[in-house]
DNA sequence: TAATACGTTTAGAACGTACTAAACGTTATG
DNA sequence: CATAACGTTTAGTACGTTCTAAACGTATTA
């Protein structure tokens, strides 16, 4: 009974953290898993997650190892147990921060290469000889300044000192 | 054919666009259409999003007035026209750095709403008569600490002067 | 007034994402 | 050596999102 309490104020917060998630675009269970550790005073085992959340064992294997990758749990040791056991780094702002830098760094690279296919098309096509021609490189050249300063942003962040 | 390779040019930015947003979990078509807008000089009307983006009317009209919404494109008036023309608002950095405070400032205040919710079922379950009732209840001040450390991010971009 | 030219809305289809259940491989244990 | 207890992987399914095509409403024009 106390127990069940227990579990209810944890499930609630980890439910919380889910809704949370996906409005962010992110899925769901990642959301509840994260919230349920944070939580939780101490090492979680796959199988109190798969039973606490009502998810699947597979869904938490894959989601737990997602939230590993991002440095957002960690696996932690436990003495006479064959299970995974996890624990949450309870960090949360840099946690989001650095995969905040990290995804958005990433697309923008790949923005900035297509970008330049995109230029070097422009270059050889008959566009390059319009009336326009000044205008494209114009709004070229505004976007890259514009991806500079996002660059900048983000190293911004990245300062830990 | 020099129309159609100036066609080409916009057409390869604006999916470059596309696929940009579409890795940024937007649709791809607000993609599509800005980055056709961005890369006209003067208005562009619907059914020239339709023939050179190859796209549905629907789609059209509905996603470019999800544009209109987050102030990147504007209805402009073109004389001896039914049409609805539309151009791009250039300034691509604040039409992101606004929507990605608003987006984030609205979805951080639903969560501070649940974790009021959440917090007022602690203290009125068992688990706040527990030994983790202090550990429950330092996690919960630093999740509001994080929340109110975005927020001032968030109003740090909010600074236009 | 009939026909046309618009933009908008809706119904249906296609697609990607993320879940569950089950098969699987591995390691411990009786 | 067989069984059980794990975590992982896979096949199938459900769901939300966003597209197209078509129906629609409205306004202009012949």
């Amino acid at each position: 009974m106390n127990k069940q309490k227990k579990t209810d104020f944890q499930v609630q917060f980890a439910n919380a953290a889910g809704m949370l998630a996906s409005r962010f675009s992110l899925n769901p269970t990642v959301g509840q898993i994260y919230g349920l550790l944070y939580m939780s005073n101490g090492p979680v085992s796959l199988s109190e997650m798969v039973k606490k959340l009502g998810i699947s064992k597979g869904s938490a294997s894959t989601n737990v190892r997602i939230l590993e990758s991002w440095g957002a749990v960690r696996k932690v040791w436990v003495d006479n147990s064959r299970k995974d056991y996890y624990e949450a780094n309870p960090d949360t702002l840099n946690i989001i921060i650095n995969r905040v830098r990290e995804g958005v760094g990433k697309r923008l690279d790949e923005a900035e290469e297509k970008l330049k296919n995109v230029e070097k098309g422009l270059a050889s096509s008959a566009a390059a000889a319009e009336d326009n021609a000044g205008f494209y490189e114009s709004r070229i050249n505004k976007i890259k300044e514009s991806y500079g300063q996002i660059k900048d942003l983000l190293q911004f962040f990245s300062r830990e000192d």
